[in-house]
DNA sequence: TATTATTTTTAGATTAGCCTAAATTTTAAA
DNA sequence: TTTAAAATTTAGGCTAATCTAAAAATAATA
């Protein structure tokens, strides 16, 4: 068991995350330094080192993807974090738009032993509090079939599933407007100029939401 | 409120601790060094940086000692490490020997939020498992009144109020010796030769203890 | 007190992780 | 298909935090 440097397992969760938006899994330099913020001569630095480690295939003017050992650690990195947001909710009652900025620290305290007792001592749960599922050790997501919102057909009921942790703003929004995991959203209406959707929660309270939010939230099937 | 690195906040820790056992508070350059397992050159580096931050007065072949704001955040760090101790082996349930390498870690995250929603959470605990006292978000330190069992009399009542966190060896042999804190120790002879002692633990269990495993256990009176 | 030993600092290097500016390669457009 | 634009890499530089070896200051000893 090698062990890396915080900055290390960054780049390895943020290549996971955007090869899951990606064609073939292939990652750009440009998208990774957007995604870090750091200029894209710094990442094409760190994709040479992790490389040369073995944590990714890298492949010059191309693109970057995850090895199998590279993926393994990127899974158990976000399984760190959305363990330790789950804490940081459920027990220590912080909002959901308060924990990710916390996490991003916690997720490269390096034990073992400390996550197994901390998935433990939260009954092992499967998802997170933004929705987003919670890999086991062995690194199995149990999936959730979710769509967009942004994609999801009109007049159909789902179930708000998951949002985006990452926007802090974003989520704040979402409490100003009391919107919760598994409230009920159908959508009445799709504006064709800008996809502003009208929708209704809860069967009872109607919203007008962007293209932006709605591009932030993923819903099921009821 | 400037924020430090993991490695400059280490070495405030380290200084505070370290003044507590030096005279007039000042500490040397050397002793840093075996602390932190730096070379010497290293620690004068760093002292030279902590001191332009006015976070210590350090004067050349001398030594150093925490100014205010230093000793400040030094006391803060030690609550954070505390606090995630008492947490790690309450709920958790780590053992006293576990902990300390893990809260070598968490107590550099940095989140004040945080850690006045885990003080709460914890109960606002005064002594974290080793017997140390944690201090308040004020940083006031609740005293025990503790004595090193080493300079304890003979004869005399006490109870096992504090234990050196920093060896996990010690304390696997405190758990092997079935000593924990609050057990009754009475002092009932002392060699003259190697300062080993005899002790009677809870009035029925008689053991020999070493100067070097007296010299890391603390008692107060009954 | 002179000399030696110890402690501490200085000088100079190294690595990780970042940067900007310039060069190169790829992609898109005319 | 040539050329312009965009993406990416290379080159060279910077800071934080470490090191070793040599120099300097302080402390201990003869």
């Amino acid at each position: 068991m090698i062990l890396l440097s915080a900055v290390e397992e960054n780049y390895l969760k943020y290549i996971f995350q955007l090869s899951e938006i990606s064609d073939r899994g292939i990652v750009k330099t440009n998208d990774l330094a957007y995604k870090l913020e750091h200029s894209a001569a710094s990442v094409t630095d760190m994709l040479k080192k992790l490389s040369d480690k073995k944590l990714v295939a890298y492949k010059k003017y191309y693109g970057v993807s995850l090895t199998k050992t590279g993926l393994q650690i990127a899974v158990q990195v976000l399984r760190k974090h959305r363990l330790w947001e789950t804490f940081l909710v459920k027990n220590l009652k912080f909002t959901w738009d308060q924990v990710h900025a916390i996490a991003e620290q916690l997720e490269h305290i390096q034990s073992d032993e400390l996550i197994d007792r901390m998935d433990e001592y939260l009954g092992h749960p499967k998802f997170d509090p933004h929705g987003d599922p919670i890999p086991d050790k062995q690194g199995v997501f149990s999936s959730a079939n979710v769509i967009c919102l942004a994609d999801a057909k009109l007049k159909k009921q789902y179930l708000l599933a998951n949002v985006n942790d990452e926007s802090s703003a974003f989520l704040k929004y979402l409490n100003k407007i009391q919107l919760k995991l598994n409230d009920k959203i159908k959508i009445l209406d799709k504006e064709e100029f800008d996809e502003t959707i009208q929708i209704m929660i809860n069967e009872k309270k109607q919203m007008t939401i962007s293209k932006d939010a709605a591009q932030n939230m993923f819903v099921k099937v009821v």
